[in-house]
DNA sequence: GACCAGGCACATC
DNA sequence: GATGTGCATGGT
């Protein structure tokens, strides 16, 4: 079978066994971006408290962010790691919608999807995954996200090889399922979902659920 | 106590 | 272009 329709039986298997995933899981835009910056290579229930805090203190705001002290957001979301970049991160964002949209965060995600991503991808800290996640499941553009289960998954099953870029990755799923926000939505999340079950660094494909044998390459 | 988690920037070769 | 390192908490 070629690697484009194994793309996609992969995802009519996740589909059928996990059923719809419903991501992401935040009460708005502003708060999806928070977390998708702050789970960068930190485990979700870590990020949660960092979320939960902010909310308790009601500063969920483009406003509120900006008048409040680096220091001060680093303490608040000291849970998720990293809390002293991911601080200046937050800020970096939040100074980019000041700037180029006055604010306004709706206009942000309005914005075309291409100009949009070159733009986003010049904030320091906002890498391509980040990036796509914030198109993806804040801005609701068909844009497919890759991350570390993406890659160890689609590698560990021969659909890949060793050496492939998160560009490269991105174009084959793209050119290999329907570019639709729904499916690219759901297929990430599937892939998150069987990848925290099975697909952790070690030990290597251990119970894993898939149809294919991942030691055929 | 080691290893890992829904990355990224920067230095160096 | 590839490879190595710092960033840091909390769960297993």
């Amino acid at each position: 079978m070629i690697v484009s329709k194994r793309i996609v039986a992969l995802y009519n298997s996740l589909q059928g066994r996990y059923g719809p995933q419903n991501w992401w899981p935040a009460d708005s835009a502003l708060e999806c971006i928070l977390g998708t910056i702050l789970t960068q290579n930190t485990a979700w229930k870590n990020v949660e408290k960092a979320i939960k805090n902010l909310k308790s203190n009601d500063l969920i705001s483009i406003e509120k962010f900006d008048s409040l002290p680096t220091k001060r957001l680093a303490t608040l979301i000291r849970s998720s790691g990293y809390f002293n970049q991911k601080a200046i991160k937050i800020k970096n964002f939040i100074n980019f919608v000041k700037k180029d949209y006055r604010g306004d965060l709706g206009k942000m995600l309005d914005e075309d999807t291409d100009e949009l991503r070159e733009k986003l991808l010049h904030i320091k800290g906002i890498g391509p995954e980040t990036v796509d996640s914030i198109l993806l499941y804040a801005a609701k553009k068909p844009i497919f996200v890759v991350d570390a289960y993406t890659y160890r998954i689609l590698s560990r099953h021969g659909l890949i090889p060793e050496q492939t870029s998160y560009n490269e990755i991105q174009e084959l799923i793209m050119d290999s399922v329907p570019k639709d926000t729904q499916i690219y939505n759901e297929y990430h999340a599937l892939l998150v979902k069987v990848g925290k079950e099975h697909c952790r660094k070690k030990p290597l494909c251990e119970g894993c659920p898939l149809e294919y044998d991942p030691h055929t390459v």
